[in-house]
DNA sequence: CTGCATCCATGACGATACTG
DNA sequence: CAGTATCGTCATGGATGCAG
């Protein structure tokens, strides 16, 4: 049933800042802990933990950890997290829609 | 920012059963109370309240009470609300091409 | 039939402090 | 730099009972 596919996709995307990480690492390519802390800037270091271990697991993002002092990490989309992306495009697209509809011919919402 | 565009479109369909009573009013045209609570079968009529509540203070479904005893309430899909038809089947059919890849020329995942 | 009221369990997230 | 550990808060939703 349908229902299924549809939470299979919203394990994904569902937490508080797991579209922004998306959408840095999809545009940067590859992010280090550091830099999507700055750049949520709201969000503590655990929390930022959790979601990533969790894209982790999901084969949505990969961790790459550099054995030096001090510590390096970089987090890039895998092909399963950049296939996500059209779909971040289109939610984020029909939100737009609700607010503005007459700026509906802009490239989606980012920025 | 597009944050808040993800989380404007996200506040329609998050809740435990929110796309279930969406498709339903979707493929049922207009659905009473009762009616609902049997398709969902495992949903407590408190929190069905509720997010009947919520779709309709969004402008998502419309609710038509009729002043009859016993109660006769009846609920249907706004036109917003059908405009989020193809935002959910998209996001249905990403967690789909998740499981099974090769049943992607499907009819979406409903059935 | 269609709810509302109440109480309760769970989990997500934040604040703060600490570590190799 | 990149986390871990601990504690606390708050919202969501389930269970049960009652009401017009």
């Amino acid at each position: 049933m349908f229902l299924n596919e549809f939470d299979a996709t919203m394990q994904h995307i569902q937490g508080k800042w797991k579209i922004m990480i998306l959408y840095e690492l999809h545009e940067q390519g590859v992010v280090r802990f550091n830099q999507l802390q700055r750049y949520i800037d709201a969000i503590s270091s655990k929390t930022l933990t959790n979601q990533l271990k969790e894209l982790e697991e999901m084969g949505v993002i990969t961790r790459v950890v550099f054995p030096v002092v001090p510590p390096h990490v970089e987090y890039s989309l895998t092909a399963k997290g950049e296939s996500l992306i059209p779909v971040l495009d289109l939610i984020c697209e029909w939100g737009l829609a609700q607010v503005e509809p007459q700026l509906l011919d802009r490239t989606l919402c980012q920025e």
